[in-house]
DNA sequence: ACTATCTAAGACCGTTTCGGTCGGAATTCC
DNA sequence: GGAATTCCGACCGAAACGGTCTTAGATAGT
């Protein structure tokens, strides 16, 4: 229902191995993240570059170049590595860019799930890719952040 | 970044226009739906077909024939309308019916991100579909609703 | 029994997105 | 200068999405 793109994933893990060790003396090629997950190379590099345009990554070209991260890992978060390589897509089909949808009047059911991606929105804000990082146990992780500790208040 | 699918839009639709004129003397045909919104009648048909299969709507076949809503509006959450017509997807593109994944290993962004894909879920469950149905008045309702009155509790 | 109306089911198709590849140009270090 | 590596855009196949069409089957009214 709520696919998360396989790129944003591939980003994500990226960002994640970057984070684990950082401060690196030397910056990390893309060729090196990719051999540490398997996933292609020539991918991994694509959206690398994104990342870097989008101003998470700092990059470094030539011998012995390669990406780091462009702040702390505590200070990027989920959702901005999700939106960089995604871009601005909504939860609605409808909400674009042009704030017009050709159903628009005939439609109540847009703003009530404007707000619901706005949750979602803060949920992945809230999560930083440091967690990732710091979490080589995952059970234990997992009962610290997930068990539906989420709350609405409605 | 996370898209709600055009069709579960139109199912959500639906469900509410049922919803705003229950108890219903006659079921609505699918053609009366679809004229109300302005969308695909015979898309809207198959969406309404998918939806009874799922056990939220009764369909009735025949003259006068049409959908209801199995049981009261306020107990059809958004959720199961949404993973009723776009199926079980997940947030992650790694977590498919085979619980293995490819990368399963060396990748330790699943977990917590599987997480993030369960407070969605417990998000959209919610919200009732008799919640969209009584709120003629967006704004008000979005200031009832919205306004970041989420909480994670990490 | 007949017919109009409506759902049920599925094949089908055009377009877009996604995942992935390739090749070439520019940059930096040795 | 040469090797390594980022940078950029074009390209492609497969899958998903949005939508249409056709046929069959159920029901109510006459
Ligand atoms: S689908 Fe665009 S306003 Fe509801
Ligand atoms: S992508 Fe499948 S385990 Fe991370």
């Amino acid at each position: 229902m709520l696919r998360l793109t396989k790129k944003a994933d591939y980003g994500l893990m990226a960002l994640k191995y970057l984070a684990e060790q950082s401060p690196a003396p030397v910056p990390a090629s893309a060729k090196d993240i990719a051999d540490a997950y398997h996933i292609p190379p020539q991918l991994l590099a694509k959206i690398l570059q994104t990342l870097a345009k989008a101003g998470l990554l700092v990059s470094h070209a030539g011998t012995n170049g390669g990406y780091a991260l462009a702040r702390s890992a505590a200070e990027i978060s989920a959702f901005e590595v999700i939106r960089a390589i995604d871009g601005p897509l909504f939860i609605t089909s409808c909400i674009t860019i042009h704030g017009t949808c050709d159903l628009a009047g005939h439609c109540t059911i847009k703003e009530p799930l404007r707000k619901v991606n706005d949750s979602i929105k803060d949920l992945l804000s809230a999560i930083r890719i440091a967690d990732l990082a710091e979490a080589p146990d995952t059970e234990h992780y997992a009962a610290s952040v997930g068990g539906g500790l989420i709350s609405i208040a409605v």
